[in-house]
DNA sequence: CGATTTTTTGAATCATATCAACGTACGTGG
DNA sequence: CCACGTACGTTGATATGATTCAAAAAATCG
């Protein structure tokens, strides 16, 4: 049931047999169909999702209607909207399935208590935060610093396996691009090689 | 000499006189002059600065030799290239000072040797990156979400005094313009109010 | 004060967005 | 299993907003 958690965990801090099954209670399993909402904007966020299949996404709707994607979770990633879950306050992200997803369930309730209770679950945690951490500063560095072209090489490359199962006009999205924009882009790229 | 820093601890995790004197052989005091590096572009970054006065900030330079702005690190910030510090490999960053600074300095092995001997500086660190990943988060959301009218009414709203203190081309260069274009942007704002 | 940095303004250019139309693929229900 | 509807991608024309380059004005520093 959970082993690909574990198997993650333990990656990054092995544990003992024991240990996880201390952890398994404050686990749940739950599936999402394609579409389905993990977090809809305006509710607060009390969990936080670890993928097991499938993949979720993370967005803000702006004010004329338009899906920004923030992020991508697919198997093995985590994803939460942990401004809304720290400070309660509703939250202004979107998390739904873009295909049909199974899941880990961690809730705001469990991760205090583990955090407490078991020091290598704040060891996990704190090197998880940190590794998203890093990888969202190379995100905005790249956002700043480099060619809309550029950024589509780098995502492509650093995220092959996302490229080739998502929709181009959520890679577009995620890019900070408009679909047509993505679609010439790659035009370009093609003529050119 | 460290109480500044502690101060800060002690809010997110009250510590013990004792504990406190754990952690200070590991500290060092520094003073850099504006214009200093504390990390150069293709150095290992091997500590992170806690600043206690004056002003750093972190940036790439592109390309074309324009510098983007990824960070400003005022009194009771951290600053350093994570990435950097926990592959070992250089760092693509700069992080200079802009104002006369003193910060406090922790090697990575000093890090890793409190993070491993106190349990309250893994918790201290952990709820730190936390932080900070929310903030980097919400930066994202921006960037991607609002005009750059809303991000520029947003900077100044929510770093007052860093917009004060910092020349105007570097508020450009950390939302992601350029100069003319900042300045463009407040005269029509101005124009309106 | 003079030198340097910073900000402003103008004009031309460039990149991306927008709007609209079309073609294609896909999957769902009849 | 086919047909229809929806979602997706492409292409073209035009509009918009930001960049670039250049120069001057203003502010700051030693």
């Amino acid at each position: 049931m959970y082993e690909q958690y574990f198997q993650h965990f333990n990656k990054i801090v092995p544990l003992t047999p024991e240990e996880e099954e201390v952890i398994k209670p404050y686990l749940r399993v739950k599936k999402l169909r394609k579409k389905q909402y993990f977090l809809q904007d305006g509710d607060v966020c009390k969990a936080a999702a670890f993928v097991t299949s499938g993949m979720l996404r993370q967005y803000v709707v702006d004010e004329s209607g338009h899906e920004k994607i923030i992020q991508f979770a697919a198997e093995g990633w985590s994803v939460a909207d942990l401004y809304s879950m720290l400070t309660g306050e509703p939250s202004i992200y979107n998390i739904d399935a873009i295909e049909d997803s199974e899941i880990i369930i961690i809730d705001k309730h469990a991760q205090d208590e583990l955090t407490q209770k078991l020091r290598k679950f704040e060891t996990y945690s704190r090197i998880q935060i940190t590794g998203a951490y890093v990888a969202l500063q190379r995100r905005l560095t790249a956002m700043n610093s480099l060619t809309v072209e550029e950024r589509y090489e780098e995502f492509i490359k650093r995220y092959p396996q996302i490229a080739q199962r998502v929709p181009q006009h959520m890679i577009a999205s995620y890019l900070g691009l408009t679909p047509e924009t993505l679609s010439r882009i790659r035009s370009r790229m093609f003529a050119r090689s």
